[in-house]
DNA sequence: AGAATAGTGTCTGTAAGACAATATTGT
DNA sequence: ACAATATTGTCTTACAGACACTATTCT
C-alpha cells in the first residue's frame, strides 16, 4: 500500500504481462438508423458465424487489440472501431453523425467468453444499399415499425426482424438508441443529420414525425423551428418544384450553428401512439 | 460465409479459446458525489500502486472476469464492479444513485495495455468520512470548487487536488459526469437522490445550487417544485425547528414517484458563472 | 378551377422570472 | 422588536397548441 516513485512506476511497467489477465473481450455495436421512403430504418446485418448464426443482429465486432505480423500494436479508439466494423459489414459510411450510447456488460450476454460492447449510435444520410462483408452474410436497412419494439421503454426481450429475434442482447441496445435519438431531437439540431446540407422545413418536419411516429403540426413546427436561434439558416434558394400534385416551393435552408436548440421542441406527452 | 446450424453453433463454442484473443482489460470508475456542508464534493483516492502512484484518481478498478482455485467463474455485471470497488477503495455505499455514464477506450489512456474504463455516476447521501482499501493509500471528499475545473464543457487536461492533475483521463470522466448531474436535475428528480428520506423544499434549492453553482430563487423555485406533478409529496410534518437565527419551520416532503419532471427546471441560460 | 403544399396571424392557456407581500419562528 | 426563513401573490413576458387564413404552384 505504500506509494512509489518514479523509478517503481517504471520497474513496475517492464514487469506488466497483459497477457496474464483478465480474459475479457471488447466489441462495439453500432445502431445506424437513416430514413427511407420516409420511415425510420435500422442498419441489421445476417450473422454468418456462430454464435447466433442466421440471426439478424446489429453490425459490429471486436476492437482491435492485436499485433500484427511485424509486431507493431494495431490500436483503434472505440469510435474508429465502431465505424471499421460498420463498413466492413455493411459497406456504410457514418459520415453524419456518430455518438456513444452505452456499454452493456451482463456476464452472459455472449456464450463465448466475457464480451461486454460498447454500443454507438449511428446517422446515415440518404445511404446506399448495404453491402454485406466481412461475418455479415446478409444486410439490409429494415424499417424500424416492421420489428416488435413496441416502444422504446417497453422492448427488451422482443425485437425481431421476419419473426425472429435479435442476436445477443440487441433488442435493447436498439431500443436504447431509438429513445435517445427521440430525446435528442427535442433539444439538440440531431434531425438535421438525417438530412443532406440544403433541407425544407417539410423535410425536417419529417425526420420528426419518422423519429417521434407522431405527427407535428405544420404551421406551428415551421414558426417554431426558425424562432430557436442557429437551429436553421435561409439559403435564399427554393426547390426546383412544388409538390407532386401542387403546392408552393419551400425555401431551403441549411443547419444552423447551435449545438442546444433554446427552446427545446418538446414530444406531445401522450404515450407512444405510432402513427 | 455460409450459415451454419446449431450442431455447428455447438462445436464451435466447444472449440473457443478466449484466451487465444484480445489483450485488453475493462475497468470501472466511479465519480461519486455528495453535499458536505452546503458544497458539491467528489469522492477521491489516492493511488497506492503504479501508474500514478501518488496521484488522485477516480476510485475503481478491474472488472473481475478471474477463474478462482475452484475453477468457478467469478463474473459480476459492470455495475455490481463499480459498486465493489467503490466500497473496497473508500467504505462508501452507493446506496442512492447509480448510473453509467459512458465508456473511455482511447489506446493511450493506460500505460500498461490497452484498457477501456466504463465510467459510473453514483450519488451518496449524507457519507461519513471515507477509510481507504485496496490499492488506495487515501480516500477523501473533495469540494469539486477546489478542483481546476472551470466548467463541465472546458476541463478535459486540468482537473487537480492540491494542485496536481488526476491520473489518467479521470479529470474529463469527472467532467462529464458533473456536466450528467447538472443536466439531470433539469428533467428528472435526481436532486432527491442528495437528500435523505424526508426533506425541505429549501434543502431541495440547496442540492440544486450547490449543483448548478448558482442562486435558485427561493420563492420560484418552490412554487414550481410543487406545481410539477409527482417530484414531491408533502408527508404534514414540519421541521423541529425553524433557521438557526430564526426563521419559520419549514413543511418536509419525500420523493414522489415521478421518473421525468414534467415541466422541467431548465438552468438559468447564462454561461458557467460559478457562485 | 381546384387540390395540394408552404407559410403567417391570432387567440388561449401554461409557465418562467421578477418582485413584493405575508406568515412564522428564533434571538 | 427585529432578523431570518418559509410561503404565497401578482404581474409581465414567452411560448406551445389549436385553428384559421393567405400565398403559391401543380394538374
Amino acid at each position: 500500500m505504500s506509494i512509489t516513485g518514479p523509478d517503481e512506476e517504471r520497474e513496475f511497467l517492464a514487469a506488466y504481462r497483459p497477457e496474464d489477465y483478465h480474459p475479457v473481450a471488447v466489441t462495439v455495436d453500432t445502431v445506424a438508423l437513416t430514413l427511407r421512403g420516409g420511415a425510420l430504418s435500422v442498419l441489421l446485418i445476417r450473422r454468418a458465424m456462430p454464435p447466433f448464426a442466421g440471426f439478424w443482429a446489429l453490425p459490429g465486432g471486436f476492437v482491435r487489440t492485436d499485433k500484427t505480423a511485424s509486431g507493431h500494436l494495431v490500436e483503434e479508439d472505440l469510435d474508429e472501431a465502431a465505424m471499421r466494423e460498420l463498413t466492413e459489414e455493411t459497406g456504410i459510411l457514418a459520415d453524419s453523425h456518430l455518438e456513444q450510447l452505452a456499454t452493456y456488460g451482463d456476464p452472459t450476454r455472449d456464450p463465448r467468453m466475457r464480451v461486454i460492447t460498447v454500443a454507438y449510435l449511428a446517422l446515415v444520410v440518404d445511404p446506399p444499399d448495404p453491402v454485406s462483408g466481412g461475418d455479415a452474410a446478409d444486410a439490409a436497412w429494415t424499417p424500424v415499425a416492421e420489428l416488435n419494439l413496441a416502444t422504446a421503454d417497453a422492448a427488451a426481450g422482443a425485437g425481431a426482424r421476419r419473426g425472429r429475434p435479435l442476436a445477443f442482447d440487441h433488442a435493447r441496445i436498439l431500443a436504447d438508441g431509438l429513445e435517445r435519438a427521440r430525446a435528442k431531437l427535442e433539444y439538440t439540431p440531431l434531425a438535421t443529420a438525417f438530412l443532406g446540407p440544403e433541407f425544407t422545413i417539410a423535410e425536417l418536419r419529417a425526420v420528426y414525425e419518422a423519429v417521434w411516429g407522431r405527427r407535428v403540426h405544420p404551421g406551428n413546427f415551421h414558426r417554431k423551428v426558425l424562432s430557436v436561434p442557429g437551429f436553421v439558416v435561409e439559403t435564399g434558394q427554393v426547390t426546383e418544384r412544388g409538390g407532386p400534385r401542387g403546392g408552393r416551393r419551400a425555401q431551403l435552408y441549411r443547419a444552423g450553428d447551435a449545438r442546444l436548440l433554446h427552446p427545446a421542441l418538446l414530444r406531445p406527452a401522450g404515450e407512444g401512439a405510432e402513427q
